[in-house]
DNA sequence: GACTTGCTTTGATCCAGGTCAAGGGATGTT
DNA sequence: AACATCCCTTGACCTGGATCAAAGCAAGTC
């Protein structure tokens, strides 16, 4: 047998104790499967959808890393999240049958498209399915609260502190180092996210560099004292 | 027959337009109501569910105002939203089975106890039912995108327009006016939502009575110039 | 009606991070 | 190899809002 040609599906896709199989048996993995049986190949750069459009499917990122943002009028932007792979985009598109906000690959991205109408049928039929999405949209209000808790209350160095200390853990529960990562947004975007400019990112970049807290070149970072980020990010009462 | 005695119901809830109901048929809203079957008084400054605490229900608001919050081990707090009537709360607890904020009465408040699991159950096997709450979790991370634009984005004058006008046009689809409001908040808990301090609160609000914007005296506020208002959150590009 | 408590306002000063400016890679193109 | 395009870093300076401090006001309590 052609090792290339398995199916391609929920069913033994790598990232499904991470995504939307979680807590699904067998025979409610095949049913699964026939409501995600699209692909999309997203190009670094490209737009996987904007705001606007109208909404018909949620995502699922199989490959690649994307930014959702907001734009205002005046041409603001606000970075409202970062997402890799096994994580779930277009939850904004549900309340207004039109999504609220882009999201653009920032590296060439495969997804698996998850019809939207599908999904609550099978949800209907699924409560173990039912469940998880309920939990998948709560937890996306939980990481906004703590975004919410970062803009409103943290310094810069606490900010990016929690930022780094953020996406490692993510990609180390993908299976990828502890203490080393590559940066797939700007400075810009970064700051963005963080409310910050992107001279204020480089500048806390080079002063937890200066303190041997990280290695950083250009957009590969490597963390030297975990411990430490963790203290500036959540420091503890003086007293 | 004694006026006071209708049944306490969904069914005959002047919110239901609002709240939970919306899109429901007559025998669905019966079966609501068995659900729903419970009330929870609330006295002013107590709280309805705290972080750590177990998760069992959402609720919604009957009457009455609350903030919900976020504390950290430092001791700092950051007040995620405020509901009022017709609104949810309780949806951050879905995800790990754990309140992950707490919810504060800011007024005495009558909430209707809608028991998580049943509310579940009955969503799968109403469809409408089932999408109005994706619409209502969507809406929560819809409206917390905004709230990262405020903080990540804006300034002290357009943080605080976007939040008085957001209030009143919430208050005003309610039936209350267009123009007047009652803060039921501090200026400390305006600040923490709106990531500034309660000195610069009170300064903007200063500084929007001397432009003749609004008018206020403590927690009563009139707006005099909504289109003023609407462009300092909205201001036009410069060019 | 004096006192307490909790909230709000206002003034004076300070500083973290924004802004402006210049230069330095890295990568891709002709 | 020269050039263009992005992105990143660093320095110098500035400012919006934080901080510190004091006083004013409203509502309740004894």
């Amino acid at each position: 047998m052609n090792p290339e040609s398995f199916k391609v599906a929920c069913s033994n896709c790598n990232l499904r104790e991470l995504c939307m199989p979680v807590g699904l048996d067998a025979a409610q993995l095949d049913r699964l499967d026939e409501v995600v049986d699209t692909r999309r190949k997203i190009k670094r750069g490209e737009l996987l959808f904007r705001s606007g459009e109208t909404f018909n499917s949620l995502y699922a990122i199989k490959t690649g890393f994307f930014k959702t943002c907001i734009a205002t009028e005046d041409g603001r932007e606000q970075v409202t999240g970062f997402q890799m792979a096994g994580e779930i985009m277009g939850l904004d598109g549900i309340v207004n049958d039109h999504h609220s906000c882009n999201a653009v690959a920032l590296e060439d991205a495969v997804v698996c498209v998850m019809p939207f109408a599908k999904m609550e049928e099978l949800s209907r039929e699924f409560p173990a399915l039912q469940h998880h999405m309920h939990k998948i949209m709560s937890r996306e209000i939980v990481r906004e609260h703590g975004v919410m808790l970062l803009l409103g209350n943290m310094r810069a160095e606490e900010r990016l502190a929690a930022f780094l200390l953020n996406l490692v853990q993510r990609l180390h529960a993908r299976g990828f180092s502890k203490s080393e990562l590559i940066l797939r947004m700007t400075r810009e975007e970064i700051g963005s996210y963080l409310g910050m400019k992107l001279e204020t990112v480089s500048r806390t970049f080079s002063k937890f560099s200066e303190d041997g807290i990280i290695e950083v070149k250009q957009r590969d970072v490597r963390i030297l004292d975990t411990n430490a980020l963790t203290q500036i990010y959540n420091p503890q009462p003086c007293n």
